[in-house]
DNA sequence: TTAATTACGTTACGTAGCGTAACGAATTGC
DNA sequence: GCAATTCGTTACGCTACGTAACGTAATTAA
């Protein structure tokens, strides 16, 4: 309950902003791949150790890079019905998953492929917090009977969600206006009726 | 409309095997990550300029060694109802993807992220193959009446597969056998109800 | 004031795999 | 025989990795 400070010089903050900035304008300018922690640390006028003494990939940096600012901050809309709140956050995250914010998505999750740990992290950090909202409408909307009361919500959120990352993920077609209209019309059909398991 | 062979020594036919062979081999032992050219070489014993001559990446070879004998060749049931094939469809391309073929179409996505030919590669290659059998479905069920006559069959396979792909990338949710069983059931209901612009 | 501690930037190092070039030997068509 | 083409071997320069060593700077505790 006292200072919380340990003794010898204190960690740079002008460092740490450097690395964070240049991070992010680098994430923003080309692909991860091409990224280096030598390049980050030669334009930010910072030695490559101090780097690997706070982050121990570049991966882990690029994450907090694009959480702390290319994220996207989306706040949904209240007080609507159901239908109206998914439909419209299924037009606000194409919106944003349609610019840079969705390529780095998806080389997240790219690198993710190879580095369960990055993966998990970004499922953590970026994929449960704008899911969130979701999970909150789809519950209310079983219980306000707008939706089947009998739905599961994790299965609604995939089928919601899912093929919109899918396009983003595998890039077979596009993450435009009409599919962001199409794509809700046609899955809320699903999240209303009661299963028909015999069908 | 002759020979076509060319004047010089021919290919030969034993490297080229023994290239796909070490491989397919290393493919299913560990991540492409950790899979190197010299490698290879070493194993197959093969120089490396002759893996170079006949590929131009890691990832092109590695697609054409999981294409040849990895890859699941999936024979769809004929002759049944529409919904009863696409349950079927769904529930062997989930089993499929469970095991280490799902590992790597995961980790081939993956690479694609950072090397668009690579994708669109494996999209020609690999997706629209294994997706052609449930557009045919999909096809003919909107002609028997089964399905919504005006339903469009490129958002109607995003419905059915997204939801799969996202999780075989995000890794959020198992590909179990209940997922494949509770996914078609709740998204059919979408498939065969005409849409509700309004609702 | 002094010692202990921790962070800083610089420089240097060994490691790994990349992709290419040069070579002589092998195998084919003309 | 000659030109063309492939083969395996060896070698090269390149880039980035991740770490270690060094002297310096900044802060706390005694």
């Amino acid at each position: 309950m006292n200072s919380e400070r340990k003794p010898g010089r204190p960690r740079s903050a002008a460092a740490h902003r450097a690395i964070l900035d240049v991070t992010t304008r680098q994430m923003e300018a080309m692909p991860i791949r091409d990224i280096t922690i030598e390049g980050i640390a030669r334009e930010a006028g910072v030695g490559k150790p101090t780097i690997y003494r706070w982050w121990d990939s570049k991966c882990s940096l690029v994450m907090e890079a694009f959480l702390e600012s290319a994220a996207p901050k989306i706040t949904f809309p209240e007080n609507e019905s159901t239908m109206a709140a998914l439909k419209e956050q299924v037009k606000l995250v194409v919106e944003m998953l349609r610019g840079r914010a969705g390529g780095i998505v998806a080389e997240m999750v790219g690198e993710g492929q190879a580095d369960p740990h990055i993966l998990e992290e970004f499922r953590d950090r970026f994929f449960s917090e704008l899911l969130a909202p979701a999970r909150a409408v789809i519950e209310r909307g079983k219980k306000s009977g707008e939706l089947d009361k009998d739905l599961d919500t994790d299965l609604a959120i995939d089928l919601i969600y899912g093929p919109i990352y899918y396009r983003l993920l595998v890039g077979h077609g596009p993450l435009d206006e009409a599919f962001a209209r199409a794509l809700p019309e046609r899955v809320l059909i699903a999240l209303k009726a009661a299963a028909s398991p015999g069908a």
